[in-house]
DNA sequence: CTTTACTCTATAGTAACTATAGATAGTAAT
DNA sequence: ATTACTATCTATAGTTACTATAGAGTAAAG
């Protein structure tokens, strides 16, 4: 299978395919007589388990340990759900990061409802100081305690 | 007002700083006779601009076209409306797709409860496939359908 | 006068690719 | 055999928004 088969089966980009040789996530591969990476279905499995780690979105460095684990599976596995659990904190805080500005970005929103000159748009004074809701809302209260 | 001060007064790294005039962002401001970089108050209150404008998740290339417009104030704000509105849709799309991400990795999360070697962990071995989600959630079906 | 803190420039590194240029290989049609 | 087209190869640079580092000059305090 060359490369191109490769990337067509994943859904993963040739150059990115080769991007992770280089990272040493998958290893060089045999070559044809004309120097095409050939690759085997293990290498093809390999791929697929970066891709879903990548989709559960792990850090390169992250899925190098993991590969490695994969390898060497001796030792506990214990470490692995630590990482999700990370993972899920994670994805928690940029959740609550997002929705938070949401709110300012919807506020900012109905200060302008357009056909004015940037003097008297109301978003273009906004961006001048810090949203409305900062005084009120707790995460915006945090941040300002913060600095 | 050197930089160091300017720094501390909107929170922003003096690195950064410099960074934002490189880029353009901030003009380059006089300098001392020692060759530092003296900033006044409208050099200030710009720098706050920029940093509301990237506290709301702007990119620097959207900051550029807010700053010449209200440099030169002229013309329709209109498009600064519907530039938050992107933004907006962009924010949502996000959320949507972190809180999809948290179900998968709660989902993998329950595979393992630790104390098993790589051969015999949950989570490793779900790894090498798809979620189980993926069949029936509409988020996961599209994607599937798209590939 | 020395130490410390601040500032300067220039360069390279970060994450995870993406894009580009120029060369070579394989395949299909003429 | 020639042409055209596609796939592959390598190497290098660009992307975003900074961050880190090195080495040198400047200012303020003791």
């Amino acid at each position: 299978m060359k490369i191109g088969e490769l990337a067509k089966r994943t859904g993963c980009k040739v150059v990115t395919i080769r991007f992770y040789e280089k990272e040493g996530l998958l290893a060089a591969p045999e070559r044809s007589g004309g120097n095409y990476r050939v690759y085997s279905l293990e290498d093809w499995e390999r791929l697929e388990f970066i891709m879903h780690c990548r989709k559960h979105g792990m850090k390169l460095g992250e899925i190098r340990k993991l590969l490695a684990f994969r390898d060497h599976p001796r030792s506990d596995c214990t470490w692995v759900g630590e990482l999700i659990d990370e993972h899920i904190a994670n994805v928690d805080e940029q959740i609550k990061s997002l929705e938070h500005l949401k709110l300012h970005l919807e506020q900012l929103r109905r200060r302008c409802a357009g056909g004015q000159d940037g003097e008297n748009c109301g978003i273009m004074a906004s961006l001048k100081h810090k949203g409305e809701c900062c005084a009120s809302c707790p995460r915006c209260v945090v941040e300002t305690i913060g600095e």
